[in-house]
RNA sequence: GAGCCUGUAGCUCAGUCGGUUAGAGCGCCAGGUUGUGGCCCUGGAGGCCGUGGGUUCAAAUCCCAUCAGGCUCCCCA
C-alpha cells in the first residue's frame, strides 16, 4: 500500500484495540503475582541522565556504546531508558528507600528504548517487566526473584521453558577468569571465527556463547568460571542451587552463561523458550551487589530480573495460549428518530452510573445498521426506542444472545440489568 | 554494521514468456426485510501494484536505487 504521510518511527509499534487486551491480561497477571510476592510497583521517568545509564549499565556494553537514544537540551543530557535496573537503583538512592527498613521489593512494567536494527522480538521501543530486591545479599533473595519470574510465566501458561543459571563471581574473580580465557584462546586465535577474534581483546567471555561452529571445539575445552570463584562466591552459588532444589525449581547449570551488562555479580540466570526463534530469551537477571555504589549510593546488595513482554506474547502465540478477552458492552441503545436519540443520550448516563456499560449509535443510522453495530460490539442487550415507546414508557429490551424481547419501563430495565452487569460498580 | 528474502484494496493473498478498464475471499457501506443483529442473496465504495528513476511502442510484471517488513549473523528483552 502507499505509505501514509506520517508513520511511527522504525521499530516502534502502535498497539491497537484487539491487541491491547492481551497486554492488559498479561499486565494484570504480573501485578497480581507481584502482590502475592509482596512486591510494590515503582514508576520512574522515561528519560534519565545519560551519565547514570553509562555508569550503571557500563561503558563497554552494546547498550551504552551504540544503542542509546540520547539527546542534549541546554546543559542536560537525556537518554531514553534502555533498561530499568539502574534507574530503580537511582531512585532507591535518591529517595533513601533503604531508610524505610528491611529490603525494598520492587517491580515495574513499562517501555524501554534501544536504537538497534529491529527484527521480530526486538524493537526499538519494547516493553519489559521486572523486579528487584534491594538490600539483601542472601541466596533466598536470588531464589525468590527467580520464583517470582517463573510464577508469572507459569500463570500465563508458558511452562515449556529452560532456566539457566551460572555464577559470574566478583569483579576480581572475573578478571582472573577473563585472563585465563585469553590465555586459552590466544594460541588458537587464527582458527577462531572473525567475531570471536574481535572479542578476544574486548570481551573474551562473549566467545563462550558464540554460535559459530569453528569456535565450538575451543569453547568446549575452555576454562569455566566456577574454577575461579573464591570461597564466598562458591558458597553463595552452592546455596542458591540447594535452595532451588529444595523448592523444586528445575534449572540447568550453564557455565557459559554471561550477562550482557557489567553490573552483575554472583548469580546470573536466563529463561529461554525453545518455542521462539532466534530471539529466544524470555528474560534474565542476576545479582548486582556493586551497582548502587557504582552510581554513588550506599553499598547495597541486590538481585533482580527483567523480562520482555513482546517475547512473552510471541511465546503465547507459538503455544496457542489465548490471552484475548473479548470486549463487550452491556447495553446498546438503538434509536429511531431525533427524540429517541436525545432520550438515549440522557439514559446512557443513568445506566453507566449504575455500573452498566452502555453505548448508542453516533452516526444517525438505520435501525438495521444499529442492530448490526450492536452485534459487532458484542452488546448483551439492546434497548429499542421509537416514538411509541417514549409515549408508552415501554421499551423493547432485547437479549441479543437469546434473541428474546420484552417490553419494560425504563426503571425496570435498569433494575434488571443491574443484576447482570459485568462492569465494576464505582462507589 | 553484514548477508538473504519480501512489499498488489482495511486484512489475507492471486495475478510476471511485459500487452486493452488490476482480481478473489474476508471486512466495510447499502438494499432485499419502509422499526430489529448473527445465516443467505444482490449491489457499491475502496488500489498512482511501497517510493523514485531507468529499459521499452507498452511495466504490477524487467533493471537500479531507496524506504519498510521478515529471516540469519551480531547482541539481547
Amino acid at each position: 500500500m502507499a505509505q501514509p504521510k506520517y508513520t511511527t518511527h522504525v521499530g516502534m509499534d502502535d498497539i491497537l484495540p484487539g491487541e491491547v487486551e492481551k497486554w492488559q491480561t498479561v499486565e494484570e497477571i504480573i501485578r497480581e503475582t507481584a502482590r502475592e510476592f509482596n512486591f510494590d510497583e515503582i514508576r520512574t521517568p522515561i528519560l534519565e541522565q545519560t551519565e547514570l545509564i553509562a555508569r550503571g549499565v557500563g561503558q563497554q556494553t552494546d547498550i551504552v556504546s551504540k544503542e542509546m537514544f540520547a539527546f542534549e537540551r541546554g546543559d542536560d543530557q537525556y537518554v531514553l531508558r534502555p533498561e530499568l535496573t539502574a534507574p530503580v537503583v537511582r531512585s532507591y538512592i535518591e529517595h533513601h528507600l533503604d531508610q524505610r527498613g528491611g529490603t525494598q521489593n520492587l517491580f515495574y512494567i513499562g517501555p524501554m528504548f534501544r536504537a538497534e536494527k529491529p527484527q521480530k522480538g526486538r524493537k526499538r521501543q519494547f516493553h519489559q517487566f521486572g523486579a528487584e530486591i534491594l538490600g539483601s545479599s542472601e541466596p533466598v533473595a536470588d531464589v525468590d526473584i527467580i520464583q517470582l519470574m517463573m510464577r508469572i510465566y507459569e500463570k500465563i501458561g508458558i511452562t515449556n521453558t529452560e532456566l539457566k543459571i551460572n555464577s559470574v563471581g566478583t569483579p576480581e574473580e572475573r578478571e582472573q577468569y577473563v585472563q585465563a580465557l585469553r590465555d586459552h584462546f590466544r594460541p588458537h586465535e587464527s582458527e577462531l571465527s572473525e567475531v570471536s577474534q574481535r572479542r578476544l581483546e574486548k570481551n573474551p567471555m562473549r566467545i563462550l556463547d558464540s554460535k559459530e561452529d569453528e569456535d565450538q571445539p575451543f569453547i568446549e575445552k575452555a576454562p569455566v568460571i566456577i574454577d575461579f570463584l573464591g570461597k564466598q562466591s562458591m558458597q553463595h552459588y552452592k546455596r542458591v542451587k540447594e535452595l532451588m532444589e529444595h523448592n523444586e525449581i528445575p534449572y540447568q547449570e550453564d557455565p557459559h552463561l554471561v550477562r550482557g551488562l557489567d553490573y552483575y555479580t554472583h548469580t546470573a540466570f536466563e529463561l529461554i523458550s525453545p518455542d521462539l526463534g532466534s530471539q529466544d530469551a524470555l528474560g534474565g537477571g542476576g545479582r548486582y551487589d556493586l551497582l548502587a555504589e557504582e552510581i554513588g549510593g550506599p553499598s547495597t546488595p541486590a538481585v533482580g530480573f527483567a523480562s520482555g513482554i513482546e517475547r512473552l506474547l510471541m511465546a503465547c502465540e507459538a503455544l496457542d495460549i489465548d490471552l484475548h478477552r473479548e470486549a463487550a458492552v452491556d447495553v446498546y441503545i438503538v434509536t429511531i428518530g431525533q427524540k429517541a436519540n436525545d432520550w438515549a443520550l440522557s439514559k446512557l448516563k443513568v445506566l453507566r452510573n449504575k455500573g452498566i456499560s452502555a453505548t448508542m449509535d453516533y452516526q444517525g443510522r438505520s435501525i438495521k445498521s444499529q442492530m448490526k453495530d450492536a452485534d459487532r460490539e458484542n452488546a448483551r442487550y439492546t434497548i429499542i426506542v421509537g416514538e411509541q415507546e417514549l409515549s408508552d414508557n415501554a421499551f423493547t429490551l432485547r437479549d441479543m444472545q437469546a434473541s428474546e424481547e420484552e417490553a419494560l419501563a425504563f426503571e425496570e430495565i435498569v433494575d434488571r440489568l443491574s443484576q447482570h452487569s459485568t462492569a465494576d460498580v464505582k462507589s
